[in-house]
DNA sequence: TCTGGGGTCCTAGGACCC
DNA sequence: TCTGGGGTCCTAGGACCC
């Protein structure tokens, strides 16, 4: 593509529709728990450290979103707020559900995030009522709330869904396609250009010093020039929001480049053998994924720092990238890879307050081509050993097998204080009203 | 005391080559 | 005085998304 030049083509009559969780991980909560219907509800971030799901109640109280959660202690004293741990196996598996069901209004599908999906309805003339189907599909079924978004693109779905969600007299569901242009044209007017979905806090800054305040002057502006002043993004969203579809619904997933597993610690750590407990626990859940979806690692980068917040004290980040001699999805193999990477770029003296594992250059395993120099008898031996460890880990639960180097106390594991159980996925903890 | 994790794409600029 | 030019490849960092 040398020229970065678009293709796009006119999406008239086409209806794209966005569909999306409210306040999702809230909402997955709230499913299960009663008492939390009627209050503010956050969920917060890994290690308890920030708001990222907001109940509306909680959006009310002016809390934003990315919010630290001990900022917010005195706020949620008075308003009793409840800050619920993370509690990802839930949304996971809510998440599959929901885009089941959504799946069967169209073939033409793209999940596109854990609580949001792209339907092509085709010229469908109905789509609003189809719309308001699907809410109550998903209303019946799971208990959650969803908005939808129609129009004629991608970005202009989204910001129809933007719409859907902050006008109680749309019921949920905005189809820009059915609207007269003066109509919608006065609607666009009334949203801020930040809102445009590709159009962050930066280009926002911009646009609004090019006198580019609202959606409508977006559309209006000249797409050749925004190329110029901006980038191909902007261009391309400018399109969009004038009716011209550029971006196209991916229907399969295109495969993973890279996997990262990484985590902030419960405390710091000074240590490279306490480093290196966190680095394989990490490089292990990495490896489970990517064994997952049948790939291989060409290259490993592990990464360490220190607490940027914590700016009085000495700070330190340093990563490094390892090459992977005929790539590979063997865990122990890229484990010593990880661990010798990881001493050579630690540093003692330093607080370290987060690590992580980038398996990078993936490819797919069985289309790999062989390595001459490869030696087939270890890779046998290797790929039966992983076998089995995947086959009890499947039975067992991933962590039930572990490396030596990762250690038993784990001074750095996450803390999460409030952690609501795993309702659907454990049976352990399904409710006992549901167990019969 | 306490501030997330996991992605993608694009661009600029340097290295290198002829 | 005056110090090529154009192409490719790679990487780091920026920007954005949820």
């Amino acid at each position: 593509m040398g020229g970065g030049e678009m293709v796009c083509t006119s999406g008239a009559n086409r209806n794209i529709a966005l569909i999306d969780g409210n306040n999702f991980y809230v909402s997955c909560e709230r499913v299960f728990n009663p008492l939390l219907w009627d209050r503010p509800v956050v969920v917060l971030s890994n290690n308890d450290g920030c708001a990222v799901a907001r109940s509306n109640e909680s959006k009310a109280l002016g809390i934003k979103m990315g919010e630290p959660w001990f900022r917010l202690q005195d706020l949620a004293q008075r308003h009793g707020i409840v800050g619920l741990s993370s509690n990802y196996a839930l949304y996971a598996d809510m998440s599959q559900r929901m885009m089941r069901l959504l799946g069967n209004f169209s073939p033409f599908q793209e999940v596109y995030s854990i609580d949001e999906c792209f339907l092509d309805l085709g010229v469908e003339p109905d789509a609003t009522d189809v719309g308001q189907m699907m809410r109550r599909e998903i209303a019946d079924s799971l208990g959650l709330p969803v908005g939808v978004g129609i129009g004629p693109t991608k970005t202009l779905a989204k910001l129809a869904n933007h719409v859907a969600k902050k006008r109680p007299e749309y019921s949920g569901v905005c189809n820009f396609n059915t609207m007269a242009t003066d109509d919608l044209e006065r609607l666009l007017a009334e949203i801020e250009v930040g809102e445009v979905w590709g159009v962050g806090p930066r280009g926002a800054e911009k646009l609004r010093a090019m006198g580019i305040t609202s959606v409508l002057l977006l559309r209006r502006s000249d797409s050749s020039q925004m190329r110029k002043r901006f980038s191909m993004v902007m261009e391309r969203t400018v399109q969009e929001l004038k009716g011209v579809s550029c971006l196209s619904l991916e229907i399969v997933a295109p495969p993973r480049q890279q996997i990262q597993s990484s985590r902030s610690f419960g405390q710091a750590v000074y240590a490279q053998d306490e480093l290196g407990e966190a680095v394989l626990t990490f490089l292990r859940r990495g490896v489970r994924r990517m064994r997952g979806q049948g790939l291989v690692a060409g290259a490993i980068h592990v990464f360490i720092q220190t607490n940027p917040f914590r700016e009085r004290d000495p700070q330190y980040r340093q990563g490094i990238t390892m090459p992977v001699p005929s790539p590979t999805s063997d865990e122990l193999r890229l484990a010593r890879i990880a661990v010798r990477g990881l001493s050579m770029i630690y540093k003692p003296g330093y607080a370290y307050h987060k690590a992580g594992v980038l398996l990078m250059e993936l490819e797919n395993s069985a289309s790999r081509q062989g390595d001459l120099f490869a030696d087939r008898q270890a890779d046998g031996k290797s790929a039966a050993l992983m076998d089995t460890l995947d086959a009890m880990r499947k039975r067992f639960g991933a962590e039930i097998i572990r490396m030596a180097g990762e250690g038993v106390r784990q001074r750095w594991a996450v803390r999460a204080a409030n952690r609501t159980p795993r309702y659907t996925t454990r049976w352990a903890e399904i409710p006992t009203a549901f167990a019969c």
